[in-house]
DNA sequence: GATTTAAGAGTACGATCGTTCGTACGTCAA
DNA sequence: TTGACGTACGAACGATCGTACTCTTAAATC
């Protein structure tokens, strides 16, 4: 059910998702559909958490039990990377897609996406902050203005995609992470 | 009138400009504003096209006289990140929201949204091409990667401020954009 | 000064929005 | 068997959506 929605909304839009279209697109009534979660806002946020989820489950599980420091960074974007070009919704990643809709405005979905973005970013300076630790990026590094590079660039795939039809945006968002992390490109 | 658009447009979508809600916010009937354009689509478009004027005029226009090359395309540089850090709409840049916005859709948005982010493309892809030639950059570089990190990088500034309230997420992106470049930052 | 043109107000329309009802049909517990 | 509970239904609500009309009014043109 929060699969239509998420589907939906990546095609066009969040605040597309409509609770009679979500029925109709689901062979229910607008009744039943809103009985499940108690109001449109409360959809929405379900939704975003849905996707919230996705991302962790498809981005970071899978190179959460390497070691901290730039192995695992790298695997990060690697694995970021891939989930952006192909998140499993047909109109792109919907967690990029809402960021950018969503920052200007006032509500819970901005303020879930905020925080799900805050503890994002943490996640990625830890692994930056161990890096240097461990000597593989250079003492200086901004973790911060690296991570800004890291979202941005990961972010861009989808418009590239579906605007311009890039087929190799992907590559271009990794090898431009491995550029700013310093790290020359394995191609 | 179109302003007024924009403005609200920038804070909560394209979309949401109703209307209803911009003939209140005008202080007109709602058949006032709808005579002017002819249906909601030309007043989207119409807004759209309004807003790359404005980047026109702000980001490419002051740089337009310099060499093509390495100097056009830093300051290309820095009067885009400085446009998307402040475009005039208290909403951060429209142009980048209607692109992540619209890049699943279909419509004459989607359409006009894509040709004018291709002409840029081109625009930028015209001076890295130049700066090869006169030896400022690598002959390796690959121009369209190049121009994706741009772009990419630049988009991110929007949600960064609203978001996280980065008051250095410009900084951010020009350093990024200089490292992409392979021209080593002044700071 | 008469005539044409265009902007905007006002009203109304069908459609859809989010939401609230009352009700019927399950599935379990007592 | 009965009752409680959750799920989904159909109907209806007020509001707002985009759009199509008519009418007034002011400016422009001849």
């Amino acid at each position: 059910m929060l699969r239509a929605a998420a589907e939906l909304a990546s095609l066009e839009g969040l605040d597309s998702v409509t609770i009679g279209r979500l029925a109709d697109r689901l062979g229910m009534s607008k009744a039943g559909v809103i009985g499940q979660f108690r109001s449109k806002e409360k959809l929405q946020l379900e939704t975003v958490e849905l996707v919230l989820e996705d991302f962790r489950t498809q981005v970071w599980l899978p190179v959460r039990h390497l070691d901290a420091g730039l192995p695992r960074l790298l695997a990060v974007c690697a694995s970021w990377v891939r989930y952006a070009a192909d998140p499993g919704y047909s109109g792109g990643c919907l967690l990029t897609q809402v960021t950018y809709d969503y920052d200007a405005r006032t509500g819970s979905v901005h303020d879930r996406i905020a925080e799900g973005r805050a503890r994002w970013r943490d996640t990625l300076r830890h692994d930056i902050d161990a890096a240097v630790a461990a000597g593989d990026l250079p003492s200086a590094t901004d973790a911060s203005r690296v991570v800004y590079g890291l979202e941005s660039l990961a972010a861009g795939i989808t418009p590239a995609r579906l605007l311009h039809g890039d087929r190799h945006a992907d590559g271009w968002a990794l090898h431009g992470m491995r550029t700013l992390l310093g790290v020359p490109a394995t191609d």
